[in-house]
RNA sequence: GCCCCGAUAGCCCAAUUGGCAGUAGGCAAUGGUCUCAAACACCAUACAGUGUGGGUUCGAAUCCCACUCGGGGCACCA
């Protein structure tokens, strides 16, 4: 049966056994891994170190190029054909660069600890370190096969611990620091210390540094270090039992991995101080080649609002100190709302009610006292997300106290409601209800009076009595603002007068009219908090601290690094109940007495500790691995000063330095990217590298979208088994619905890059995502489309090879004129999309050529060289092949790129159109080089032009050389 | 609610700074060549007037305004 049934396969090999087929290319693509692999192709010479190649001459004469995708989590589950598009990306980008004479760095490591690991280790029962070394080297291998050219020797892993040490060593360099607000950056922390004990710098109650206690210096301190451990109001999610930083909770009150209900609970635990650098972090955006939605995503989130402090007296002894942006409307402020946990409400509470307060205010309760008790209770029994679901509503509690507006003296009653925020500001404002939403809402809802200080625009009149909703444009004039003997110019004693200025005018003068009067001054906010920095872990970088006896903390010196994660029976966290509010974190690391007890000599001899048992947040490791990349097995410093200089300094390109080119998903805007900015400006205040910032240039690459189909239930159905009749979509006979979305194993819907690999060969793969669209869109996967990219390699390939003999079939010829001009022109074209990322653009322009020499029927030598270099950076094995069949010896990694000449670029000739009044009439072939005068006669003697115009008067003649005329008749 | 980004053939996408919308490219479609037949491959053909409505201009996919739809960010931040 076999012999008169032969495999497709086998008798498509029988007639074309040299047809760039699956199998060749696999043989071609795994030959040319290998070659690459042992000839270490993609190595890239440093300047200094064990990594500086003697033989590769001085490097830093050499122009540098360091490219880096985002560092990946090496997932269980095994890579989607979504996964490697910005990898290819980066990698076509540095093979084109490689071939334009550049020392081109990279390579990809992989960001192992952190919570994905872990919770695969947990749910597969495995150790972390078992299952992450086994991810690491699934995924090496699935890229392995792409083709990928990185520096295999540069590939390092958070997990290990000759880099976390590193990663220890930089939390010590934070820990060990101040920022020194009026120089501006970092300072070490010893020099703060020495002006504590010369007494340069006074301690807070006065008393002497000598005097105060081992715990009370560490307290002292701790208000001054980057990194410092203080109890604070942090998110507590039970249901993955740690605590979370601000930028990994929703806005929904959710922790953004595993959407599990968030609370805030006050509790002792590692804070960075990102807070010191907010100014620089946004003016330094200015020095970055980044997407503009990133840098405003990083405003927005820093949100820095200029405004002013202003103190309300209350009694004779207090004073409320609120923040507000808008000063200029201070005398419309007719309430005064603070935190429900203000520290101060107790001290101005009351014991009695005063006389003719309105039912509403009081909550029912007999006294001020309780009833801010009760509306305190109340509020901290809410979750977040309850807050939010409320949040239109507005409640609130009267707390028996005035306040005094210090500008109209008027009697203001002071409220405590939970839509002010003791985080943000001073935890309390001033209302202002005329003009501002939120006030307005309160205001109605507690019958509270309203003063319209700023003129409506809009017709609605100065009565606040008749709006629907507060009037809050910038954009006119502040009215009813007047004290005392207001003069125009506001110097009269006590007076003042800001009718008539516009709202920018008038908080410069009440800024300065406050600040002369010592109860206010202009100030700056934001929105940043201090970033929250440990985690209950056990998968993750130990903290490089310990505890005496006392209790007093000790950083360990640099000579006990790293401190390793410990063995320990038990490695998964401590989880709860989602709703349990009231649990409490445990760190699994505590579960191993013999590595939390340690004696230890920190240079007063051999005494007792107790290590740190929280564990760092996985965005350590990925803080500062660009810089590693640079000197990936220095064991002495974190990177050598002439590398780092060499890869990263700045230059007259990048002002601030950086990685040349940092491509990955929009999704880590404000979370790794500003978390790494702000490490390596420590870094750098402290001297340790000579870059500002870690990415100059950042592109974000779309998302690979698929089809996604769901049954009537709502559930998806595995998209590979979905069959379309007559526009509609069937699963099992059942009618599914089709839409569009993410690719991924919980939609069903993904695809491997090795069955597409399989099937076509990893460089039509690669091919194909490159042409399916602009690398910055999102776009839907379309199996069926990428045999249009196989074709083009098997074209190719059958221009230069014979698919029946093997040999080469290109000619001795002198390529023609339109050959010539054909080549030059995409020379000239994909030069320049290579350089601008454009790569969808380059690939037509390539098939645009090789569609040229298949119809022209042969293929001069010269113009497959330049072809096969041009394809080169997009299908390296193929390019790399065709290449040494064509009779070159070494590799095309480091040939140089074909160069266009200019006077081919342009067209012998050019189509000129004739327009009148924009209506195409005629066209003309003309020279490149013609003027817009010669053009212009040119065009008026053309008969059909003449004929078009007939008797109409010529009113204007716009002449736009060489390509367009455009007559206008009267 | 506020702020960003986008919309071009059946589909994915081009269009050098306002100048012929596709001899940019690809998928799918239709017809043909090859084949006993099919697959592969090859050759050829057709297909939109740029989301909607205004405006600026000699001329708009491109600039401006409003709206619709889709994607993203923020959300009681004073």
């Amino acid at each position: 049966m076999s012999e008169t049934t032969p495999a497709s396969g086998a008798a498509e090999a029988a007639t074309e056994p040299f047809r760039y087929s699956a199998a060749l290319a696999a043989e071609i693509e795994s030959r040319w891994q290998d070659i690459w692999e042992k000839e270490g192709t993609f190595n890239a010479p440093n300047p200094a170190g064990d990594l500086a190649d003697p033989a590769a001459g001085d490097v830093t004469a050499k122009p540098h190029s360091f490219i880096m995708d985002m560092f990946p989590y090496p997932s269980g589950a095994g890579l989607h054909v979504g996964h490697p598009l910005g990898y290819i990306a980066t990698d076509v980008f540095a093979r084109y660069q490689r071939m334009t004479g550049h020392n081109v760095l990279h390579t990809l490591g992989y960001d192992a600890f952190g919570l994905p690991a872990e919770q695969y280790a947990v749910q597969t029962g495995t150790h972390p370190r078992v299952s992450t070394d086994a991810n690491i080297a699934n995924m090496r291998q699935q890229l392995r096969r792409l083709g990928l050219g990185h520096d295999p020797r540069r590939s390092i892993s958070t997990i290990d611990p000759e880099y976390y040490r590193w990663t220890q060593w930089i939390f010590l360099q934070i820990f060990n620091s101040w920022y020194d607000a009026a120089a501006g950056k970092a300072r070490p922390i010893a020099e703060l210390i020495a002006q504590f004990e010369s007494g340069e710098r006074a301690t807070p109650d006065g008393r002497a540094w000598a005097e105060l206690s081992g715990a009370e210096r560490d307290e002292l301190l701790g208000e001054y270090r980057l990194a410092y451990a203080k109890e604070v109001p942090v998110n507590w999610c039970p249901g993955l039992g740690t605590v979370l930083a601000n930028e990994e909770v929703t806005a929904d009150g959710r922790s953004e991995r595993g959407n599990f209900p968030v609370f805030k609970s006050n509790l002792r635990q590692w804070m960075m101080r990102i807070t010191a650098y907010s100014d620089r972090l946004i003016a330094d955006l200015d020095l970055l080649d980044w997407p503009e939605a990133i840098k405003l995503q990083q405003r927005n989130w820093i949100g820095r609002s200029e405004g002013a402090r202003v103190d309300f007296a209350v009694g004779d002894a207090e004073k409320i100190t609120v923040f507000t942006t808008r000063p200029d409307t201070l005398f419309g402020a007719t309430y005064m709302v603070l935190a429900p946990e203000h520290g101060l409400v107790d001290s101005i509470v009351p014991a009695a009610w005063p006389e003719g307060v309105p039912a509403e205010w009081t909550g029912g309760a007999a006294t001020p006292a309780e009833a801010v008790a009760g509306y305190r209770a109340a509020a901290a029994a809410k979750s977040d997300v309850e807050r939010q679901v409320e949040a239109k509503v507005k409640t609130g509690v009267f707390t028996g106290a005035y306040a005094v507006n210090p500008v109209s003296g008027a009697s203001v009653p002071v409220f405590i409601a939970d839509y002010v925020l003791m985080g943000y500001g001073t935890g309390a404002i001033m209302a202002v209800p005329a003009h501002d939403h939120r006030d307005f809402a309160f205001a109605r809802a507690f019958a509270l009076p309203m003063r319209c200080v700023v003129e409506p625009t809009d017709g609605r009149g100065e009565d606040p009595a008749a709006w629907d909703d507060a009037f809050d444009t910038y954009d006119s004039v502040i009215v009813n603002s007047s004290r005392g003997e207001g003069s125009s110019d506001g110097s009269a004693v006590d007076g003042l007068t800001l009718d008539g200025l516009s709202v920018v005018d008038a908080k410069a003068r009440v800024t300065a009219w406050l600040a002369e009067r010592g109860i206010g001054e202009g100030t700056v906010n934001y929105r940043l908090r201090d970033w929250l920095f440990s985690r209950q872990r056990y998968w993750g970088e130990p903290f490089p601290i310990v505890y005496d006896e006392d209790g007093v903390m000790h950083a360990l010196p640099e000579s006990m690094l790293p401190v390793e994660v410990p063995e320990v029976d038990d490695y998964s966290p401590h989880t709860y109940d989602p709703y349990d509010s009231a649990s409490s974190p445990k760190t699994p690391l505590s579960r191993n007495e013999d590595w939390v007890n340690v004696e230890l000599d920190l240079g007063d001899g051999v005494r007792k500790y107790r290590r740190e048992t929280n564990t760092m947040p996985n965005w350590a490791g990925s803080c500062w691995y660009e810089l590693r990349y640079i000197d990936p097995s220095n064991g002495s410093r974190v990177v050598d000063p002439a590398n780092e200089r060499y890869w990263l300094g700045p230059t007259e390109n990048k002002p601030a330095g950086g990685a040349d080119l940092y491509v990955g998903g929009a999704e880590h805007a404000v979370l790794h990217l500003l978390y790494a900015r702000f490490w390596h400006k420590v870094l750098h205040d402290l001297g340790h590298v000579s870059s500002v910032e870690p990415f100059h240039k950042l592109f974000n690459q779309g998302m690979i979208t698929a089809d996604v189909y769901r049954d009537e239930r709502g559930f998806p159905v595995p998209a590979a088994e979905v069959e379309e009749r007559d526009g509609k979509y069937f699963w099992e006979g059942e009618p599914v619905k089709r839409e569009a979305g993410k690719m991924g194993k919980s939609l069903k819907n993904a695809i491997a890059p090795d069955a597409i690999a399989d099937e076509y060969g990893a460089d039509t793969l690669r091919l194909y995502e490159m042409s399916m669209g602009p690398l910055d869109v999102s776009r839907p996967w379309d199996t069926r489309a990428v045999v249009g990219s196989y074709r083009f390699l098997q074209r190719l390939w059958r221009n230069i090879v014979s698919e029946a003999t093997g040999e080469l079939v290109v000619t001795d010829e002198q390529p023609d004129e339109a050959t010539l001009r054909a080549l030059h022109k995409a020379i000239d074209g994909i030069r320049g999309d290579m350089a601008g990322l454009r790569f969808n653009t380059a690939v037509a322009k390539a098939i645009e050529l090789n569609n040229h020499l298949v119809k022209r029927g042969s293929t001069p030598r010269a113009v497959a060289e330049q072809l096969v270099l041009m394809v080169a950076p997009l299908a390296p094995h193929i390019a790399e092949e065709l290449w040494r069949r064509l009779g070159h010896g070494d590799s095309l990694a480091h040939a140089d790129y074909p160069v266009a000449d200019p006077a081919y670029v342009v067209d012998e000739a050019v189509t000129c159109v004739v327009q009148i009044k924009g209506k195409v009439k005629a066209r003309l072939e003309v020279a490149p080089t013609i003027s817009d005068a010669e053009l212009e006669a040119l065009a008026l003697a053309d008969p059909a032009v003449v004929a078009a115009i007939g008797d109409a008067p010529v009113r204007k003649v716009i002449a736009r050389a060489p390509k367009l005329v455009n007559i206008v008749t009267g």
